[in-house]
DNA sequence: GCCAACGTTGGC
DNA sequence: GCCAACGTTGGC
């Protein structure tokens, strides 16, 4: 089983309402590195962080599970939608996404500054500089070492 | 294939 | 709102 860390704005979906509603289509990825992850090696029974981004405090607030693994990302051929791409069609689908359940909030949120604060989470992709990628692997031992910080 | 211009991300 | 870092686009 591997692990994840999956960007996400609050004011867009946050971790609230992924609770709400369970299960939900990880949607809107319009970033290849991204989008060769989820299609090609998020398998079911992963887990991932789920960590806010471009708020007042990131960080990562819960846990979820990879439910279903890569298909296509439906709102590409939505004209309705915000991540609509006509480059992307049914039959030659661009953009993949998967499939996650909530499990649970961390009993606190643990925010990106007190995640720089360890050295035992050098080399989290999270933590490099200039890092945008809003999917990005997390090695056993960083997973292990972030959930004794709750 | 190069690379300048432009757009986006996201912390601060 | 600023701006550094990075990705994408498109002319050549």
């Amino acid at each position: 089983m591997a692990y994840w860390l999956l960007k996400s704005e609050p004011s867009t979906f946050g971790i609230d309402d992924l609770a709400a509603k369970q299960v939900d289509g990880w949607e809107g990825v319009r970033n290849y590195q991204a989008r060769n992850m989820m299609r090609d090696q998020m398998r079911r029974g992963d887990q991932a962080f789920l960590y806010h981004s471009n708020c007042a405090e990131p960080a990562i607030t819960g846990l979820m599970e990879i439910v279903r693994e890569g298909y296509p990302d439906p709102t590409a051929h939505d004209p309705e939608s915000k991540y609509y791409d006509p480059k992307s069609s049914p039959a030659q689908p661009r953009w993949f996404q998967v499939d996650v359940r909530y499990l649970r909030h961390l009993s606190r949120p643990i925010t990106l500054r007190e995640l720089r604060q360890h050295q035992a989470l050098d080399g989290l992709l999270l933590l490099r500089r200039g890092n945008r990628l809003s999917v990005t692997p997390v090695e056993p031992a960083h997973w292990d070492y972030i959930l004794t910080l709750e």
